[in-house]
DNA sequence: CTCCGGTTGTTTAATAATTGACAATCGGTG
DNA sequence: CACCGATTGTCAATTATTAAACAACCGGAG
């Protein structure tokens, strides 16, 4: 399997836009599409489509363009979605649930095998094919399943202590909505921070400049 | 109010970190912060963060540092976070539920003023101080209630029908969770997009780099 | 009241990202 | 089977972003 640690950020933010872009031509059965046309469905430019995926490798043709399909293919090996990984989910407030129940985890690679929570009153309870768990029974249900990944939808004064066990028992990776940055203090943890309130302030500085 | 348009978005971006680190150092009563420091706490530059602050002033005091509180201030109001918009939330989903109940809106200037989807069995269902709406109402909400702010939690295929409707009833700005970019023909329209699905493809990438 | 350590505001340099340009190459056509 | 139009892969130029450097300045000590 292939390695891309030369490839800059920047481009690999991008890579699941291109992929939802290429799925899309695929579902609407176009097979074949030129940098050009590309960048104008995606609103860039063609010149930065085409070093983006010369970052790892000549997908394309001259004179012809690039086929979706063996892109959707390539992009999709490269994001790593052909993997299997194991997760967890931790909270399961309004916000856990929802992600539990409306993510297509599985599309993405990630297998959801447990839900966690610290309140009684939702322990015991059904989500999808799932039961709430008492999170104190995370340490052995990780020893047992060793999930690769968690998913964090907790309050922020939890989170760092939350993680810190969670790396301690194996996890990899965190996909984290509580409103904290984790401190990545190790070098092989990978964090991906989904901060809510970040964006709607954002969204809030762009209102309030076109509104005055 | 003023404007500060020639500020490039990465900077913007920072800002809400910026806020919420802030946020966390009043809450633990320090009240006067350098640079220095706060650039060890939030895993970045001293020198980006005074080149980012002088963007829209000079904030702090030579040989002193920053005011806690007044910074905080300032920056709440370059985001317009003072500032009052009706918001009203379509898709009362999973998804669009747990936003309605999660996210404290009016901490950040949105007030949540009326809720909507086109399933019957979701009508009329109370949710915090809101009712579902029925959809077909949203064109005679509007003209009554003005609402300036749309967070769309509907899915994708719907989601650029919804939004031109919503443009033409004088919505500026859209918070949007449905898996979709939407086409902003339109200058003064914002829009922020949170694509969890491809947060979660990009997790996916830098989990299986560590795993291999 | 003057000096000193410390910190900002701001300029300058370094790095990174994006765009533009064009030779190399391919499928299709006569 | 040779040519043509189109499009990539790639290198060079431009632009944007980040980091470093330092003079100007402030609060406080003596």
């Amino acid at each position: 399997m292939p390695r891309y640690e030369g490839v800059s950020p920047s481009v690999i933010r991008r890579l699941p836009r291109y992929h939802r872009f290429l799925e899309e031509l695929q579902r609407r059965d176009i097979h074949r599409i030129s940098s050009r046309e590309l960048s104008a469905l995606m609103n860039l430019t063609a010149s930065q489509i085409r070093q983006d995926l010369n970052c790892f490798g000549g997908f394309g043709q001259q004179g012809y363009g690039y086929n979706v399909d063996g892109l959707l293919i390539e992009i999709g090996n490269i994001l790593g979605l052909q993997k299997e990984y194991k997760s967890i989910l931790i909270g399961a407030g309004n916000l856990g649930l929802a992600i539990a129940k409306h993510m297509s985890f599985e599309s993405k690679g990630f297998n959801l095998i447990g839900i966690f929570d610290k309140n009684k009153d939702l322990i015991g309870m059904p989500v999808r094919h799932l039961v709430i768990s008492d999170i104190n029974r995370l340490e052995n249900f990780c020893k047992t399943f060793s999930p690769q990944v968690a998913i964090l939808c907790i309050p922020k004064n939890a989170a760092q202590e939350l993680a810190d066990r969670l790396i301690a028992l194996g996890v990899k990776g965190f996909w984290n909505f509580s409103h904290y940055d984790l401190a990545l203090d190790h070098p092989d943890i990978a964090v991906e921070n989904v901060h809510l309130g970040d964006s709607l302030m954002t969204l809030c500085y762009e209102v309030s400049e076109i509104l005055g």
